[in-house]
DNA sequence: ATGGGGGTTCCAGTCACAGGAAGGTCAAGG
DNA sequence: CCTTGACCTTCCTGTGACTGGAACCCCCAT
């Protein structure tokens, strides 16, 4: 399979690929004429990356996820271990952003928004509460 | 004021301090010997900045929004209308992390962590349901 | 004069790619 | 046989919002 049809099949783009084999997370082969050559189990891990990127695992995290996913002789507490120092990350974006939310939800609301300059959106930006 | 009592004032690093004057937001004097010299319109303004940073916006937002700031005859609409537009990205971002959360919760709990090897974390990666 | 704590510029690196240029390869159609 | 167009290749640059570090200048106290 050339790197056009393993795009189609992992939905990821043709550029991600490349970047992937870059950094050393895959290592398909290559063709005479310098095609790269994806084997099933190329796309199988791409489509592991895909789905591991898409939980918002950094590609660190998703290296560490493939050794053990590779490794007949891991321990499941060590898969855990690393789901769980990101699901702490996720946790904190999500309480960032919920407090953002929350403090500009207040001033939207507070903001007639019609042709008059007053507004406690830039109030509160420009410091007087 | 030099960069550094600036920087103790507004909590803003000297290093982004100095960033937000490369991109023009902006515009410190200078003393004789090359030191920036800062005005307090120019700390009230890092601390705008600062502020609007904290709630997510781009620095291509908060260029709008002082410039809006600082345009007296501004409509009240106009602001509401970057905060909204903003809102609408804080609140994509909020539901992608939840998916995420819910998803590897789901995981993170049917996983023993243990020192076998049998993990449905991994299982779900690799794309056994 | 020396030491330490300011300040300055400029260059490189971060993260995970995306865009684009310049050029090689292949199958089909005229 | 030639061309066309869809592929593929490498390499370089840019993204956002900084951060780290090198190499150097300035000022005050000892």
């Amino acid at each position: 399979m050339n790197i056009g049809d393993v795009s189609n099949q992992t939905g990821l783009p043709a550029k991600t690929i490349r970047y992937y084999e870059d950094i050393g997370l895959i290592k398909p082969l290559r063709d005479d004429n310098g095609y790269r050559r994806f084997r099933s189990q190329d796309v199988h891990k791409l489509n592991f990356l895909g789905r591991a990127r898409a939980l918002g695992f950094t590609i660190e995290d998703c290296r560490t996820l493939m050794a053990l996913y590779e490794d007949e002789t891991r321990a499941s507490a060590d898969v855990k271990k690393v789901a769980r120092a990101h699901m702490v990350q996720i946790e904190a974006k999500i309480a960032d952003l919920n407090a953002m939310r929350d403090t500009l939800g207040h001033l939207i609301d507070a903001c007639a928004g019609d042709d008059r300059p007053d507004c406690p959106i830039l109030k509160d930006l420009g410091g007087q509460p």
